[in-house]
DNA sequence: GTCTATAGACGGATAGAC
DNA sequence: GTCTATCCGTCTATAGAC
């Protein structure tokens, strides 16, 4: 049995997913400290790979957390459709999407979130997607005055909940369980949906 | 009439108050695009002053984000002791004083908020005040099952209409008027508050 | 495919002239 | 107090050897 490689070191999972290493890495800085705080440097050296490898395979900097942010479905896609289901009983449905959605991508959502609001990017893609998904859509389904404040609100409980969960991640919010989440949150929520 | 500076041009404002064009000038960029992401050289730039200029003022450039954030009363405490006050009614006393308390300040809750959100620093001071504080003391105050939740939940909600109003910036939340705010917003917290 | 070496830019900080 | 000049570190990105 030839060996392919010519130098470099036997990597922890052995073949080709040296790929998967850098991804893992990458998410979990981007998710911890932001695009910015994140040097591929250190990323390299958590996954054990050689700087420039990072740039064989995505590119540059940019592409990289392009790579690190696919997902199999886009969930704010699936968060939109629940809410053109219309406002009777929206705060239990909304929420249990909402949570059910990210809670498998929790670093993803970080990451996404601090990259968003560490820069004052306002084309950031989280951004665009919020207004012009969720809140566009909400204010379409709303009923009653002030729609497009309300609908602004809803999308900043939402907001304010994931921070809770997923960024700054207080303990008794972090680990709850969804059901109990939707219990206690959706009937407020469900108010201000009301009127 | 003798010139006393001997070279250096005469600047906007004319003489002692480079010192405010240089904490101004810091604290849009802080809080439009993060700590991190703003130089010490484009801040010099924007306030028509040399970069050194700010070391000598400021001793290096953690010392003039702590100058910053400097506020003639602290708005947190203000806050916590509003909480205090128990859980009737608690709801629009609390958002009529958050929004008071912050809105002469926008900016500095941005960059507050940017820095704090945009580094992993668990240990940043905005973090301290929210947990320590505002979360504690509404442990406290508040009745029935599920406090601790509750309590995070509450903050969460604080804090995604600050996001929305302070630093995402969208124009219903933003440009509303406090009352407005209070009005909608207060009854579905108040249902978190009483249950 | 993997690594070395380095280019090229930028940012923070300081010494010292005036 | 103000400015010039510069040092030193860190980063991204790339060229090229093996």
């Amino acid at each position: 049995m030839t060996v392919k490689r010519t130098r470099g070191r036997p990597p922890a999972g052995d073949v080709a997913d040296r790929r998967t290493a850098i991804l893992d890495a990458a998410r979990g800085q981007f998710a911890a400290q932001g695009f910015g705080g994140t040097s591929m440097r250190s990323i390299a050296r958590e996954a054990g790979v050689d700087v420039s490898l990072i740039s064989h395979y995505f590119g540059d900097k940019s592409g990289l957390l392009v790579a690190t942010m696919q997902l199999p479905v886009n969930p704010i896609e699936k968060i939109a459709s629940v809410v053109e289901d219309g406002p009777d009983g929206m705060a239990e449905r909304l929420l249990r999407t909402f949570l059910s959605s990210w809670d498998p991508h929790r670093d993803i959502f970080s990451s996404m979130y601090r990259t968003t609001m560490g820069s004052g990017d306002s084309q950031a893609p989280m951004l665009q997607l919020a207004r012009n998904i969720l809140i566009t859509t909400l204010v379409k389904v709303l009923e009653g005055d002030d729609r497009d404040v309300r609908a602004a609100l809803i999308s900043g409980q939402l907001i304010g909940l994931a921070t809770m969960r997923y960024v700054i991640s207080i303990p008794a919010v972090a680990d709850a369980p969804v059901e109990d989440l939707v219990r206690l949150y959706s009937p407020g929520m469900q108010v201000l949906i009301d009127a």
